[in-house]
DNA sequence: TTGTACGCGTTATCAA
DNA sequence: TTGATAACGCGTACAA
C-alpha cells in the first residue's frame, strides 16, 4: 500500500497564497502574526489533515521531544512502575520515552546509552546497573550539555541530578516497628554488593537497634543476594545453629519470602515466634500467608519525581544547569508478618 | 555546557579530500567503493569519533527505526515482559520501542497513536483497550502502509498481524487437570466484559467438562471483574449458598488469589476440600500458600513473536504485506494449590 | 569508483 | 507582519 502523501507546511502555504515560513510561526504560536492569518493556518490545517513532521522538527531545531529511559529490568515492578511514572509526566508535554534495560551488564548499559545518543534524545533517565564500575558513557551525556536524571541506583561519582528515597529512614522504620512490637534479637538480610542502597539500610537497621539499646550482633547478619534462596539459606541458618531470633529484617522482599517459608516448614508462627519485614513493597507481598510488611518506595512517585527533574534541567540555562538530589520519604507497609501486639 | 560539536560525514570527508556522498557510501557499506577509501573512511571515522545522526537519517530515508509500543497498563507483570521480549529482539536490530499506555482509556489510544504517528514510527505493536469499540486510528497506521501488529487483545475487524495466547487451550488444561485431579464439582470465574479471551477460557472450561462426561452447572459459573474482591465475593457466595464445589478455576489469577483467602478463612483445605487453578502466571503466585497453579501465558515469548512478526511485515513488499495470526501454545503451571494426588 | 546536485520538512535569520 | 533564503545532516539519482 502506497503511503498517502503526508500535507506538508508548503501545502498549507500554496493554498493560502503565503509562505511556509508563516505557516509555521502559525502553527507554533510565534506572537509575530496577524490573528487572521493564524486563523486561516488553523483551519486549513485542520482541513488538509496536517500532522507536523517532528523528524524535519527535530533535525532543524535540535530537539527530538524523545527521553532516553534506562534501568536494569523492565519487567520488575519496581521499575516498570518507575517507567509508568516518568511516562505520565512526559506524556503531558508530549514528550516520548525510549525504553531499554541494562539486564545489569555494563556492556548493555553503554551500549543503551550510545544508542539514546544516537537516536538523539534530549536527555536520560537511568538507574545505574549493579556491576557498574565507571561512568565515561554517563559523561559523555553531560558532557553534550544533556539533562541526566539518576534514579535509585545512583553515584556521587557524577554532578547531575538524581532521586532516590531515604534508605536508612525505611530501614529504621522497619527496625523501629519489629522493636516496638517486641522483638529484641532482630537478624537482618543484606547483600555484599557495594551498593549504597544495601548500605544505608544497613545503617538504618543498625541505628534503630543502639537508639533502642539494643547491641548489633554481627552473627545475625546475613550477607547474600536477597534472591527467594538466599533467604532461604539464611533462615536455614539460622534455625540450625540454634541462633537465638525473634525476628528479621530482609533488605529484600523476596529473600523475607524465602525466610517465611523456611519459618513455616519448621513449624514456627509468624509473627508470633518470627516476625518479618521486607523491603520493596512488591506487589506478591499482600499475598502471602501471612501479608508480609514492607517498605514503599513510592515508584511511580519516583518516575514523577525522575520527569520533574529532568525538565527542569532540560529547561534551565545550559551554562548553569540545576542539579538536584530528591529523597523520597518511604512509608512502613504495616501487615500481618510483624503484628506482633494488635492495635 | 555547550555542545561538542559533533562530527559529521562532511567532516570524515574534508579529511580525506572526498566527498560527503563518498563517505556516506563508505558507512553504509555501499559496493560501489573502493578497499582503501572504505578502509580509510571507517578509520577516520573512529578517529574522530563519528556517530551517524539518526535524525537526519531518518529524515532522509523516511526510516527511524522506532516501533511505537501501545500497552493498556506499563507495570503490570504480563505486559511489562511482553515489553521487555519486544525490546530485546528490536534492540539486537538497531530498534528502540517507545512505550505509551492507555490505561484503557479509549481517548489514550487515540492520542497515543497519534503521537506515534508524529514521531515517525516505523511501525506499531499494540494491545487493544478493554472499551475500545472502533479501531479508525489503527486504520489510518495501515493505510499508510506502516506495520501494525496486535499482541493479546486483538479484533478481527483489522486485518494485521496478530499474536494471541491459546486461551480456550489453556482453560481445556486447566479444567482436564481439574478432572484428572477427581474434581468433578469445578466452578469457573470468568468476566461479563465481551473481551474475546474470557469467552475462549469459558468454551474451552464447558468443552473440557463435557469431553468428560461432566454436565456443565451454570450456578458455578460467576462472572465478575475478575479482581481479587471479585474472587472473594464469588467464593463467599459458594460457600454461603452451600453450593456443592470441589474446586475453583478462575480465568484470573487475582481472583483465584481472593478465593484461597476465603476459602481458607472458612476452614477449608487447598487442594484437599477445594483445588484451585487460576491463570496468567502472574509472579505472586508461586509465593501464595499453597502455591497457586495457574496458567503460563510466555509473554516474554510472546514479545519476541510479535516483534519477528513486526520485522516481517517490515520487511515485505509494501503492496503483498504478510499478516499472520500467531497463536502460542499455553502451559499448565502444576503447583500444589491443586494437587490432590501426588504423583 | 567517485563527484555533483538536490531534496527530505522544518525553522532561524535577515530583510522588507 | 510577512517573505526569501539558507541550513540542519544525510542519501541518492545522475553524471563523470
Amino acid at each position: 500500500m502506497e503511503n498517502t502523501k503526508k500535507t506538508t507546511i508548503h501545502d498549507i502555504a500554496a493554498k493560502l497564497n503565503v509562505t511556509a515560513s508563516t505557516v509555521s510561526r502559525a502553527l507554533k504560536g510565534n506572537p509575530r502574526i496577524s490573528d487572521s492569518t493564524r486563523k486561516a493556518v488553523l483551519k486549513t490545517a485542520r482541513e488538509l489533515n496536517y500532522e507536523p513532521n517532528q523528524i524535519a522538527s527535530a533535525l532543524r531545531s535540535g530537539r527530538t521531544q524523545l527521553i532516553g529511559m534506562l534501568v536494569p529490568t523492565i519487567n520488575r515492578s519496581f521499575f516498570s512502575s518507575i517507567i509508568r511514572g516518568v511516562e505520565e509526566v512526559a506524556n503531558s508535554l508530549d514528550y516520548r520515552v525510549i525504553v531499554s534495560q541494562s539486564n545489569e551488564v555494563f556492556e548493555n548499559e553503554e551500549n543503551a546509552v550510545r544508542a539514546f545518543l544516537n537516536a538523539r534524545v534530549d536527555g536520560i533517565i537511568a538507574s545505574i546497573g549493579k556491576n557498574t564500575q565507571h561512568f565515561d558513557h554517563y559523561k559523555q551525556v553531560l558532557e553534550r550539555g544533556l539533562p541526566l536524571v539518576l534514579f535509585d541506583r545512583t553515584t556521587p561519582q557524577l554532578h547531575t541530578s538524581q532521586v532516590v528515597i531515604d534508605d536508612y529512614q525505611g530501614a529504621y522504620l522497619a527496625t523501629s516497628h519489629l522493636i516496638a512490637q517486641g522483638c529484641v534479637k532482630i537478624a537482618h538480610f543484606t547483600t555484599e554488593r557495594k551498593i549504597d542502597i544495601y548500605k544505608e539500610r544497613y545503617r538504618g537497621y543498625v541505628n534503630a537497634l543502639e537508639d533502642h539499646g539494643i547491641a548489633p550482633n554481627e552473627a545475625l547478619v546475613f550477607s547474600g543476594s536477597l534472591q527467594l534462596e538466599d533467604g532461604r539459606a539464611h533462615a536455614e541458618t539460622l534455625l540450625q545453629k540454634k541462633e537465638n531470633f525473634d525476628a528479621i529484617f530482609s533488605a529484600s522482599d523476596y529473600a523475607a519470602m524465602g525466610a517465611m517459608q523456611v519459618v513455616r516448614e519448621n513449624g514456627l508462627k509468624i509473627p508470633e515466634d518470627v516476625a518479618l519485614v521486607g523491603f520493596l513493597n512488591e506487589p506478591f507481598t499482600s499475598f502471602t500467608d501471612p501479608p508480609l510488611t514492607t517498605v514503599n518506595q513510592f515508584p511511580i512517585e519516583m518516575g514523577h519525581t525522575a520527569a520533574n527533574l529532568f525538565f527542569n534541567a532540560l529547561n534551565s540555562e545550559k551554562e548553569k544547569i540545576v542539579t538536584k538530589k530528591t529523597v523520597i520519604q518511604p512509608e512502613l507497609v504495616i501487615r500481618a508478618s510483624s503484628l506482633k501486639k494488635k492495635p
